[in-house]
RNA sequence: CGGGGCAUGGCGCAGUCUGGUAGCGCGCCUGCUUUGGGAGCAGGAAGUCGGGGGUUCAAAUCCCUCUGCCCCGACCA
């Protein structure tokens, strides 16, 4: 009998997946619940890596010409009833203001008083307060396009909560265009789902699928939503980002139009796209392992961590001398156009102790520092991506530490890709896709399917199968080649394949 | 909103059936010994047993009631 090998996160991912999900982060120390219902506290760590994809996203949005700016919390109930389908959307899931005081209660506590005139809603989203300042700052075509994004936080009444995926509470960015022409319009839909895939491929170290929702799953009051979707390692897939083209559905709801070259008066053409902190949960699920977080080096809040090995006094100045001249040397090398970010842990615990709660909280390169390294002038250095540790020289490391880097970065984005291939397949009968999501599979109970990619002909009916599966369309790809063939369920011609995943 | 469960030191739990001095593991603090992959031993701090009411000589335990949370379903970035 072979002793099973100690993982640091228990369970493992293999015997239960969605409790792994939750010991990763407490081990990581990301983020916890807090006493508010189904709101969590984002803690440093996990801030950290929500700061550092603020910080690429934003200088994409940048780039591409938006610019931030802000918009009230609460949204007044009028503003959210003037497009049909949006209010049914989202009216089951609001958080509603109807009192704006407190007073000392009978039974003592404090009870609400003084009701609003009009009931406040904590936005869910922001479409309708920033669609009504648009309608003022929009008169003339000469105003468009107006390219704006808001950095915020937003509040959905979900009945289940997780943390990062879904939270009741949650911070994001909302970008909310408004254009001249239809075409316009389009070309930002798409520029924006270009400029999440970029990121969360490139930063994130995410593969992701472009693809466009079917009706069912499109953002109310959207003619069309965009998005991108990851699979996760248990297979499920994730929909990491969504960028909408809203038509004129929202213009016309809220008065944004103007003046055209010929004077007519038309309503402007809108979008809006957005990501939230649920990235983060998607990138614990897609790289981390039994031993707990991986971090992608872009994103991570340090690259490399220093840890002193301190045996008796007498060495412990040399040691840490030691250690913080390479500390200042490190930080002098650049990676991703910044300074190296070093972390160096003299605490004053166990070695081993500590150096599990670096595993844990996966920093991508730990460096041992003890006597026998200082006097070979090295290093001994563990990688958190493949678990390899080896000597290395100071010199060496300093050199090849920015491409050392982005190998660990290129690696978890290799690695994710191979996991999603494995999962992917071309399916072409009932049974075969039946078997795909309900098999057994020995060597992952519990963790079936993947993406399915078959035909499928959009009809509005929802299908048995899919519902006793729980598996559902998750987008119709934008990329990759058309191919005709016949719908798996209906039988009704289709010109392309769709993605097919159980879904977060 | 339907169905099921839970509430006991910071965290995870036992104790409740059968009422009788508040327990365990982890974590935390102190000391000694250790120290190149999660240390060992010894000592210590920390709980009005979710709130309110009742039964009883006596309630974490029995009864009533309120509140909160979790799981399954519906909702869902």
């Amino acid at each position: 009998m072979g002793k099973k090998k100690k993982t640091a996160i228990q369970p493992t991912r293999a015997e239960d997946y969605p409790e792994w999900y939750q010991q990763v982060i407490r081990a990581a120390d990301l983020a916890e619940v807090s006493p508010v219902r189904g709101c969590m506290v984002i803690k440093p760590w996990g801030y950290a890596i929500w700061e550092n994809m603020q910080k690429v996203l934003d200088r994409k949005f940048k780039e591409t010409g938006h610019e931030n700016a802000y918009f009230p919390l609460f949204i007044p109930l009028r503003f959210l009833e003037k497009e049909a389908e949006h209010v049914e959307g989202f009216a089951k899931e609001c958080a509603v203001v109807t009192h704006h005081r407190l007073e000392p209660g009978k039974k003592g506590g404090l009870v609400p008083a003084a009701p609003l005139r009009e009931p406040l809603i904590v936005r869910p989203t922001s479409e309708t307060i920033i669609g009504a300042m648009f309608a003022k700052w929009i008169q003339s075509y000469r105003d468009l396009p107006v390219k704006i994004n808001q950095w915020s936080n937003v509040v959905r009444w979900e009945l289940r909560t997780r943390l990062f995926l879904r939270t009741t509470e949650f911070l994001w960015q909302e970008g909310h265009t408004a254009h001249a022409s239809s075409e316009e319009a389009w070309e930002e839909t798409r520029q924006m789902l270009d400029v999440y895939a970029d990121v969360v491929e490139n930063y994130l170290g995410i593969p992701v699928i472009k693809g466009e929702k079917p009706e069912a799953e499109r953002f109310p009051g959207a003619e069309s939503t965009l998005c991108i979707e990851a699979m996760m390692q248990d297979r499920k897939a994730l929909q990491a980002g969504t960028s909408h083209f809203l038509g004129q559905n929202f213009s016309r709801a809220q008065g944004i139009k103007f003046q055209d070259e010929s004077g007519e008066e038309v309503y402007a053409w809108t979008t809006s796209w957005g990501v939230s902190t649920r990235l983060v949960g998607a990138l614990i699920m897609t790289h981390s392992d039994d031993d707990g977080l991986v971090l992608p080096p872009r994103l991570a809040p340090k690259h490399i961590v220093l840890l002193p090995v301190l045996r008796d006094e007498s060495e412990k100045s040399e040691v840490l001398g030691y250690c913080s001249r390479l500390q200042e040397e490190l930080a002098q090398v650049l990676y991703d156009g910044e300074p190296v970010r070093v972390l160096l842990d003299d605490r004053d615990i166990r070695g081993g102790e500590k150096n599990w709660q670096h595993i844990k909280k996966g920093v991508p390169l730990r460096a041992e520092i003890g006597p026998r390294d200082i006097a070979k002038d090295g290093v001994f250095l563990g990688r958190r991506d493949t678990g390899k540790r080896t000597p290395i020289a100071r010199k060496e490391l300093v050199e090849t530490l920015p491409d050392l880097l982005e190998e660990i970065q290129n690696n978890l984005f290799q690695r994710a890709s191979e996991m999603r291939a494995a999962h992917t397949r071309n399916i072409d009968t009932l049974d075969d896709f039946r078997d795909f999501f309900q098999a057994d599979d020995a060597d992952d109970p519990g963790i079936l399917g993947g993406f399915a990619l078959s035909h499928w002909a959009e009809n509005g009916v929802p299908d048995r199968i899919l519902e006793e599966l729980k598996v559902t369309v998750r987008c119709i790809p934008l990329e990759g080649e058309e191919e005709s063939g016949r719908c798996i369920f209906s039988g009704a011609p289709s010109r392309r394949r769709v993605v097919f995943a159980r879904a977060y």
